[in-house]
DNA sequence: ACCTGAACACCGTTCAAGT
DNA sequence: ACCTGAACACCGTTCAAGT
């Protein structure tokens, strides 16, 4: 945010990379990852519009770079939502669903860029990928911890019960990114209570009774 | 797509209003709902990238007539699949989770535009939310015939359970459209398949036993 | 090694002018 | 009433030139 360098701004700027990257987080989160701009960037950092060339092939690059970091923080409020869940199996996995849903309803900017992924190079980018995948095996690892608890309807697959958590945590994220809710019946500022709510009858459904 | 009209191309286009529909439409379905630009769509019919403006106010002025189209398509899809799936109430239900998605993958393009929304103008058009909200209608009045049957675990709100399937089979799509899949297990070509068996398997949670 | 300035090919949009 | 031509303010991207 603040310059940490003197007042006379240098021919080369400290770390321009790192700044385009925090920049376009900001830009995304304030006015929609759509509107991300390497030329508002630029601007905002005093650069030349060409400058972010220097630093990334393309527009796509630079959203690669905030998708990453994006899906990193992602990930740490999974896993801490999972840190304070406690031991029931059950428990941890509403934790997980109301730490996917919670943070996307946060931070509407970031979720869009790392859920879309139309602005994503996943398959040239091996460390987004591998943390994607890392957040699927934290869903089937905590179906799998339900399961050998016994608080699971027995004989279901655990990749498929993951899977179906895993489509209405995001048909519910992105159904309130989509502005879905209002012609489904939620009152506005009740989307997180409905969300929470649909995502406990689906576990209550899950659950071995 | 051919020109009704005689050769020589008269100073005004026939319905110049309906060709940029149609063109949009093929465009979104071709090239991805975010590369339709109204300059394209223009050339395409032979006319100035400011006829267009002649018949919309804006860029979001023809995606919105677009998005009417599309759900218009969407919801013949859904109410052929009602048509075809019998009177059982859970095969009712399922014909239409099966329609929707089915609809989405064939479509990817008019998907995009009427789930994402973000490039429609929704509230400023009443036959877009009519026509939102019958699909919703269609839905909910589903889950309670199978409610009536007596087909369903008794006691859960019919709109919960709706919105529930709703966020599962929008999820599914999404997580299609937006290439989640090969990140959760499931197999190029298999897509289909996994979404019908996810599916069935949130029917047989929702189902008495 | 890193950045600027000017250019190019695209957009959406406006507006005076044509038919 | 409907369309064109030219313009404007934006983009992403390239490239020669500067420090």
């Amino acid at each position: 945010m603040a310059l940490s360098a003197p007042e006379t701004r240098p021919y080369h700027h400290g770390d321009l990379r790192r700044a385009l990257v925090d920049a376009a987080l900001d830009l995304a989160e304030r006015h929609g990852a759509e509107r991300v701009t390497l030329r508002e960037a630029a601007r905002q950092l005093g650069v030349s519009a060409a400058a972010p060339f220097r630093h990334f092939a393309s527009r796509k690059a630079l959203m690669t770079a905030v998708g990453v970091e994006a899906n990193e923080r992602l990930a740490l409020e999974m896993r801490r939502a999972l840190a304070r869940a406690g031991t029931s199996p059950l428990a941890r996995l509403r934790a997980l669903g109301r730490g996917y849903v919670g943070w996307a309803l946060r931070h509407a900017g970031h979720f869009r860029i790392v859920s879309a992924r139309d602005e994503l190079d996943v398959d040239g980018t091996p460390a987004l990928q591998a943390g994607m995948h890392a957040l699927r095996d934290l869903t089937e690892d905590t179906v799998r911890a339900a399961q050998a608890a016994g608080e699971l309807r027995p004989g279901d697959d655990a990749g498929r019960l993951a899977l179906l958590a895993r489509a209405a945590a995001y048909g519910l994220a992105r159904m309130h990114h989509d502005d879905h809710f209002r012609q489904w019946g939620v009152p506005p500022g009740r989307e997180a209570q409905a969300m929470e709510d649909t995502l406990n009858l689906l576990l209550d459904l899950m659950a071995r009774r």
